[in-house]
DNA sequence: CCTTTTATAGAACGAATGTACCACATTGTC
DNA sequence: GACAATGTGGTACATTCGTTCTATAAAAGG
């Protein structure tokens, strides 16, 4: 396994924090950030953190020490964003708990835009969900999942095709019949052993 | 110079640290309290600090800044203890919210044994209650009322004896019978105008 | 009264810590 | 490739801040 793409650190200091806090009661200090994340300068963690701030993802008072505070806030959800989809790739299905490390962006969300269950996020690489009006860019809220109920949105890997994508979800008898959300596109019908169900999709957003 | 009874400042440390995490989210330092509390000296701070640690109402790590922690833990109250009782003396009955400022003392209960309105203690001075069973130096649990069903434990206010008592309350036409809760005492009777209700007794408290 | 406990002052030491500055590596873009 | 943007290292300064020491006053106990 490896650490794609970009900041790994960052998110790793984010994570990092969050648990100290969680541990402790109170915040950590840039040099316990330092040796906690094995970064072996106090300028680099300076950097990530005013990164941080400037993100308003952390909020720090100047030359106070321990006072940084994350904000998270209350009645909100911090969504990990693990990665791109795309067709063809398939999707990095988390394990539990360590997603956040993983994480390459985090999202907050108002509480009910996601259940009480364990969600994640994927951004939407190319065009290839465009049938079902998900474009480049669009981030899809998802909830792992290996099943579902007829009608409901899905993300579906297609062993013949090797492809995932996102479509509406029908099951009839042994056939599974997958719809697009778009209605002037035909929907497709896959054996059911040709289709793996990797997650629901229970929001898409799309920043502009 | 000042400052009426015992230890109002170690209160107010505490209230003023409980307020700072609330405003800052995060602990103040000695200086902080110092400034906040109107203290001459990080060494007074410091004192009350050590006995508030000391009594288990926070936590500290030794050399660490901002490490203090409250330990109102979840599911737990803070009861206020404002003052003493004592037959001849008034209860001081408080006014909403600045209670906590005039508390010579804190109890942490659980949450079961005060219900879902304010509660305040008082501690019992002298054996002037031990007709109700009541010691000196137990502390009794109230919550303010001015009225009170039959049968229920009250503190009242006798106007003509200008005496506070705790007695089971019973009211008869336009009489009241106040009923110690020492079966071997005769209960008082007294016109209806006589008697204030201060409070309802919903607990005793004692500490050996 | 005298002694002990509790509370308040003032000052200072030294470690903890936010921050700034400089150099260098890596990556992305045109 | 060249240049900018981004990420990493090293170091050092100036405060911030926990802690300790000593002295004095006020309250409590006997």
């Amino acid at each position: 396994m490896r650490k794609i793409g970009l900041n790994s650190t960052r998110e790793n200091i984010l994570q990092f924090i969050h648990g100290f806090i969680d541990e402790r009661g109170y915040s950590p200090t840039v040099r316990d950030i330092l040796k906690g994340c094995d970064i072996s300068s106090t300028a680099v963690v300076q950097y990530h953190l005013d990164v941080l701030e400037k993100e308003g993802r952390i909020h720090r008072d100047p030359e106070i020490f321990r006072s940084i505070r994350l904000s998270e806030k209350k009645g909100s959800v911090m969504v990990p964003v693990l990665g791109t989809i795309a067709a063809g790739s398939p999707i990095p299905v988390p394990n539990s708990d360590n997603w956040s490390n993983q994480a390459v962006d985090t999202l907050e969300l108002p509480q009910d835009m996601v259940g009480k269950k364990p969600v994640f996020a994927l951004k939407v690489k190319g065009q290839s969900m465009i049938d079902a009006l998900i474009d480049d860019g669009d981030i899809v809220l998802m909830e792992a999942a290996d099943s579902a109920a007829n009608g409901e949105m899905v993300a579906v890997w297609l062993k013949d095709r090797e492809e995932v994508t996102l479509k509406r979800f029908f099951a009839d008898k042994d056939k599974v019949i997958l719809q697009p959300a778009n209605q002037t596109m035909k929907p497709i019908e896959q054996r059911a052993d040709n289709v793996e169900i990797q997650g629901k999709v229970i929001g898409v957003i799309r920043k502009l």
